[in-house]
Formats: structure tokens, C-alpha cells, sequence
RNA sequence: GCCGAUGUAGCUCAGCUGGUCAGAGCAGCUGAUUUGUAAUCAGCAGGUCGGGGGUUCGAAUCCGUCCAUCGGCUCCA
């Protein structure tokens, strides 16, 4: 007999050799139907190996992580299995489980898989999944799986093998498929309800483009039909807000194969949208003593070559411009950084005048790999929302505190509820890696962990993930549809300061090193305004909306006043149309709702009549009516709501020494 | 860059195996309509079917090439 322990810390005894899954069967048949895999002392079995000795566990359903890779791993065999069958001879690279599915890197040898043959695989998938073919797991000694897999002519799986330690080798088979698998599995294929196979792709050998590209098959997998229909109406969702598609429809941008590729053109809307996050952005850092500063869009390669940036983005990137004189070239520049420090050399520095905060939203150049650009957020040029400070080291963690709360301006007033926040530090035990001094580095780090610790942020620390110049801290935010997006980042350079030679003078009258930080909330406007539009599926809030108010009059026996009411609320610094189209009120209201116009003001001859609009707010319908001064002052007061600083002691501490 | 897919009017798309196949809806223009909370009606105009080659009596439709766009290119057996 076997001791079990429970999460809820009570114990069962059982016969030694059970498995998980009679052990779920003896607490309730339907806690059996709703596990796919156990954690037996830390490590993850299938609920069809046996526990041969006292053990801790715990059951992992759907909602468990444990649960769902079990669960899509077991769906990569099926795939793997069907595909074996369809095209014998195929050769099997790697079948993981991911954040959202599974995939199967595959050898199809000399045939080629699109999308079309997709549904072929999924039927016969079906088929086999009807089967219930149990998955069996084997340990195998290496010289088993070697002689396997020699035989079956899978170099990739022999090459897998490698790597892999004698005695910790098994191999799991269901039907008339065998793979080299640490497992774990649900029981049989037919817990495997419901599936669809998304897409196809290429995808390197361990990742490596040197290697031979396999086809890469992308499916996702869940116990119900329901559920798979509600991950496909996600995706579909997600279809919808694709920022490129609302950035066509919104008039927001375009591109244009004339101008080049990955170079984003702004509409006059996406303009308008994009000047108000700057000048929001702007004006919060005014208020937090930044200076703005303008610096060319190119710079000589020397620039590059002492900042370092030529070795990182020269080769790879745009060509230096070269010009009649003799050796004279240029860059376009990739980084802000170069130019700044060079603002910062200008006049000595008093320790007296740190820190000196420069910020710019300064347009870089670098030269995408064609397939890798997307839309607005893999462009080949761009705009940062940058800023430098150069700061004693004693200062650095005043400055985080205050660039946190400058993001955290910024998440309040864009509705980004849901962020995650990762600080990046060194590994010690790799100290070649970085530059800068122990002590230095010591100092830094601390200041990045007090900061976090005063502004209450629940941060994950990773050690290694640090830059070899500085350790950094990340912000990612979530979005509407709960997918992550990497946002601001604030970063301490020992580096270039070391690098452009910057000094200032000391209490003690000798020369310092200062301390840079490198720090872009939005992180880039373009891939910032993305976000933006399928965070908020285009309907932005009243502050960032190109188009603020449309004037609907009902017939034109009402224009002129419909054209007073325009020309009041202008005059208040709103934005806004006047639809003076000879349709039909419901056809006006549908064309700006789906402009995603966020007030739609209706007037009619009782609107003229008593001075008023009716209101109708974007999405929500008909709000009643209000006179002209009412409905500025609301929409002036839901401005304001938003783009209100987060009051912060510091920042006025800072102001006031300024003036 | 690489693998796969796509590329037809400003937009969304139809056009199967090559022979009235150059189409529709929306947008635009013109006219009628003067309208009370998500599409009023009619007419007109719009494309050398991504570019440039080839096969063919004949190509949007087949082949190769270039360009652009889309899905991807380690979340390790």
C-alpha cells in the first residue's frame, strides 16, 4: 500500500501501482472525466502511470496549465499519427504544445502541405481519435530509441536523441504511431472531441535558418465542440480588431509600395490621433522636467561606430549614405541615444544640474527582413516616444519611481487595466557578459527593486535577462482580448555614458560618470497606435478620437442651426463633422457609428427650437437631449478625466525647484 | 532572407476545368427625395484583372519570374 497525500492536505492510502486516473475514479467519476494529467511529487504523470510510492498530488484539469499541454501535446501525436498515415515516410521534427494549441514541425519529404490539404489531415485525425487508441509510454534504453529511429530513417528524432541522457528516454505510442516523447498524455485519443487545423508555415530546425525549414502545422484542440467554437469565434474577434484592417477602414494609415515597405504612411486621422497621444505625453513630461529636444534624422557613421550602433545595425540595416566628399558617410540613425548624448557634451555638467531629462520623438531607421514586417508593428521606420536621463548614481531610483508614474499616467488614461511588469537583472555568475562595475550594477538593481517595491508592483524578477550595458525594467500590458503586448521600457546604461566620454563635476570637484537611462512609455508610435486600435477595436476614447462629434441635422430646414452648434462647439476645441447630406437620419447615424465617431448629435427643428443636441453616444445609443453649454462642458469634463496626471509628490517637489 | 498562400474598380468580393468574363454591393458623381435615432430611390462614371515575360488561334483564368501583402520561422523530444 501507497500513502496519497492531497492538496487539501489529506491522506488516502491506496494499492501500490495505481494509476491517477483510478485514483480520480475512486473520489468521483466526475472528477475523473475532467483531469487529463496528475502531478505526482512535482513531476507530471499521465493519469495511466502507475505511482509506485507515497506521493503528494494533484489532479490538473482543463483550467490547469498541466492540463491543456497534456491535453494538446496528446492532439500534436494525433495530428503526427494522421499525418504518418497520409503521407507515409514523413520525417517528425518537434510536436510541442503551446500557449494557445500545439504544432508539429514536419519532413514531408519532396510533397508540400498547404492549407487546402488541411482537412484531410483533420478527418483522418477523426478517425483515429474514434479509435480511443490508448497512449502507452516505454522506457527505452538510447540504444533502443537509436536503433528505432535508424531504422525508421528519422535523422531528426536520432539528432534529438543526442541530447538526451540514458535512462530518461521514453517513448509513447497510440495506434500505429510511436514518438520520442517525455509525455505526459491524456489516456486515449478520443478525449480529443474537437480540433481545427489552423495554418500551415515554415519553421526552421530548431529554430536555426542555417538549418533546413520544415512545414510547421499550427492546430488547436478542446475537450468540447463548444469550446472550440468559442476559441474560433476569439480568433475571429481578434480578426476584427486587426489594426491594419481598422486602420484601412478608420483612414488612419496606409502604405504604399511606391514609398517602400514598412515605411508608415499617416493619414490625416491617424495623424490627428497620433499628435494627441504626443501631446498628452508631452505635456506629462513637462510636468516632470523633461526638456524636448530635435536632433537630425541622420548622423555621420562615426556617431555609430563610437556609440556602437554601427556593429549592431550598420551591416544589417540601411546603407551609409555616402556623399561627393571624399570617406564622408552618413546613417540613417537606428537609435536617439547617439545624438542626445552628444546634446549632453554640449556645457559641462554640475552635479548640482542633474538630472538632465531630454526627451524626443525621435523617427529611426533599421532595416526589417522583408518577412518580418507587420502593419504598424514591424516597420522599418519609426517614431520613439524616447527620452534620456542623465543622472548621478544616487538618483537612479528617484528616476524610476518617477518614469513608473509616468507610465502609469499613461495606462490610466488609455484603459489598460491588466499589465505585467518584469525587472531584468544580470547573472552574476556570467560577469564577462557586462560592462559597467560591480558596484555600479549593485547599485542599480537595488534602485530598480526599491522603486518597484515602493509603487506596490508585483514584478517578476528574471536574473540574466538583463542588457550587457544595463538592467531594465518592462512593462507588458494586456489587451481587450487578453493577449500581451510589450509596452514601455526603461533601461540603465553604464555604456554609452562610457562610451561618449560624459563627466560631471562633483560636490568634490572631481569628474563623474553619469548614469544614463534609456526610456520610451509607448515604446514606438506606430507600434503603440496598433495596440491602441485593437485594444480598443477603433473606438477611441473622446480625447484620442480623430473625429470627436458629428452634427446630424434632420433636414435641411435645420442646417443653419446645425452649422451654429458646429461652430459653438468648435470654438470650445472640439473636433468634429457636420453631415450635411441630403439622407435620411438613420442612414447618417449608421455612417457615423460605424466611422466610430464618439458623439453623435442629433438636431432637429425642437433641437433649434430650445438651443439643444440630442445625444448619441457611439455604440450606447440615444442619452436624451442637452443644451449646447451642457454637452461641451461633459464631453470637456470626460477629457480631462482622462488625461489627468496622476498626482505625484515628487513631480511637484521637481516643479517647484524649477521655476 | 526562407517556407506556404494571396494579389480582379477607392473598399469588400464573384468570375469552376482558358473562348460575350471584365461583374456585384458599398463608396464617388448627377438628379429626385427633406427625412426624428444603424442603409430612400434612379441614373452615370470606375479596372490594359499586381508588373513585365512565356505557352496558346485565344489568358484574369495555364507556366516561370519580379514586386507587394498575408500566415509563420524553438513557447524544445
Amino acid at each position: 500500500m501507497i500513502k496519497i497525500k492531497f492538496p487539501d492536505n489529506s491522506i488516502r492510502e491506496y494499492s501500490t501501482g495505481i494509476t491517477g486516473l483510478e485514483i480520480a475514479k475512486s473520489i468521483s467519476h466526475s472528477l475523473a472525466k475532467e483531469v487529463y494529467s496528475v502531478t505526482v511529487n512535482g513531476e507530471v504523470y499521465d493519469l495511466t502511470r502507475p505511482i509506485e510510492h507515497d506521493a503528494s498530488i494533484k489532479f490538473n484539469k482543463w483550467e490547469d496549465e498541466e492540463g491543456q499541454h497534456a491535453f494538446w501535446h496528446s492532439s500534436a501525436h494525433l495530428m503526427a499519427e494522421a499525418l504518418e498515415e497520409l503521407y507515409p515516410g514523413v520525417k517528425f521534427g518537434i510536436g510541442p504544445a503551446i500557449e494557445n494549441g500545439f504544432y508539429y514541425d514536419i519532413d514531408p519529404g519532396g510533397r508540400s502541405i498547404s492549407e487546402s490539404d488541411l482537412p484531410a489531415i483533420e478527418k483522418k485525425m477523426k478517425e483515429l481519435a474514434q479509435q480511443k487508441n490508448p497512449y502507452t509510454r516505454k522506457n527505452v534504453s538510447k540504444n533502443e530509441a537509436l536503433e528505432y529511429y535508424s531504422q525508421k530513417g528519422d535523422h531528426y528524432k536520432l539528432e534529438l536523441l543526442q541530447d538526451l541522457d540514458e535512462g530518461t528516454i521514453t517513448l509513447y505510442t497510440h495506434g500505429s504511431f510511436t514518438d520520442l516523447c517525455r509525455g505526459p498524455h491524456v489516456p486515449h485519443t478520443g478525449y480529443i472531441k474537437a480540433f481545427k487545423l489552423l495554418n500551415v508555415a515554415g519553421a526552421y530546425w530548431r529554430g536555426d535558418e542555417k538549418n533546413k525549414q520544415l512545414t510547421r502545422i499550427y492546430g488547436v484542440s478542446f475537450p468540447k465542440q463548444s469550446m472550440l467554437e468559442e476559441h474560433l469565434h476569439m480568433l475571429e474577434q481578434a480578426k476584427e480588431r486587426d489594426h491594419r484592417k481598422i486602420g484601412k477602414e478608420l483612414e488612419l494609415f496606409t502604405f504604399s509600395q511606391m514609398v517602400g515597405s514598412g515605411l508608415t504612411l499617416w493619414l490625416p486621422k491617424g495623424a490627428r490621433l497620433r499628435e494627441s497621444l504626443e501631446d498628452f505625453l508631452k505635456k506629462v513630461q513637462r510636468d516632470y522636467g523633461y526638456e524636448q529636444v530635435i536632433t537630425p534624422h541622420i548622423g555621420q557613421k562615426e556617431l555609430y561606430v563610437l556609440s556602437g550602433h554601427y556593429e549592431k545595425y550598420g551591416e544589417s540595416s540601411f546603407r551609409p549614405i555616402s556623399t561627393p566628399a571624399e570617406g564622408e558617410e552618413f546613417l540613417l540613425k537606428p537609435m536617439n541615444c547617439p545624438h542626445h548624448c552628444e546634446i549632453y557634451k554640449f556645457k559641462p555638467h554640475s552635479y548640482k544640474d542633474l538630472p538632465v531629462r531630454m526627451a524626443e520623438f525621435g523617427t529611426v531607421y533599421r532595416y526589417e527582413q522583408s518577412g518580418e514586417l507587420h502593419g504598424l508593428t514591424r516597420v522599418r521606420g519609426f517614431t520613439q516616444d524616447d527620452a534620456h536621463i542623465f543622472c548621478r548614481p544616487d538618483q537612479l531610483k528617484e528616476e524610476f519611481i518617477k518614469v513608473i508614474d509616468i507610465i502609469f499616467t499613461i495606462f490610466r488614461a488609455l484603459d489598460f487595466k491588466d499589465f505585467l511588469v518584469q525587472i531584468s537583472l544580470r547573472d552574476k555568475n556570467d560577469g564577462d557578459k557586462y560592462i559597467g562595475s560591480d558596484e555600479n550594477w549593485e547599485k542599480a538593481e537595488k534602485a530598480i527593486l526599491e522603486a518597484t517595491r515602493e509603487k506596490g508592483l508585483d514584478a517578476r524578477i528574471v536574473y540574466g535577462e538583463a542588457a550587457f550595458y544595463g538592467p531594465k525594467l518592462d512593462f507588458m500590458v494586456k489587451d481587450a482580448l487578453g493577449r500581451k503586448w510589450q509596452l514601455g521600457t526603461i533601461q540603465v546604461d553604464y555604456n554609452l555614458p562610457e562610451r561618449f566620454d560624459l563627466e560631471y563635476t562633483g560636490a568634490d570637484n572631481q569628474k563623474h560618470r553619469p548614469v544614463m537611462i534609456h526610456r520610451a512609455p509607448f515604446g514606438s508610435m506606430e507600434r503603440f497606435v496598433a495596440i491602441l486600435i485593437e485594444h480598443t477595436a477603433g473606438k477611441f476614447p473622446l480625447w484620442l478620437a480623430p473625429e470627436q462629434f458629428v452634427i446630424l441635422p434632420i433636414s435641411e430646414k435645420v442646417n443653419k442651426y446645425a452649422e451654429k452648434v458646429f461652430n459653438f462647439l468648435k470654438n470650445d476645441d472640439l473636433r468634429g463633422l457636420l453631415d450635411l447630406r441630403s439622407e435620411k437620419i438613420g442612414k447618417k447615424i449608421r455612417d457615423n457609428e460605424l466611422k466610430r465617431i464618439p458623439y453623435l448629435l442629433v438636431v432637429g427643428e425642437k433641437e433649434a427650437d430650445n438651443n439643444t443636441v440630442s445625444v448619441r453616444k457611439q455604440g450606447e445609443g440615444d442619452k436624451g437631449s442637452m443644451n449646447l453649454e451642457e454637452f461641451a462642458n461633459f464631453a470637456r469634463m470626460e477629457i480631462e478625466k482622462a488625461i489627468s496626471i496622476v498626482n505625484n509628490p515628487v513631480a511637484i517637489k521637481e516643479r517647484r525647484k524649477e521655476t
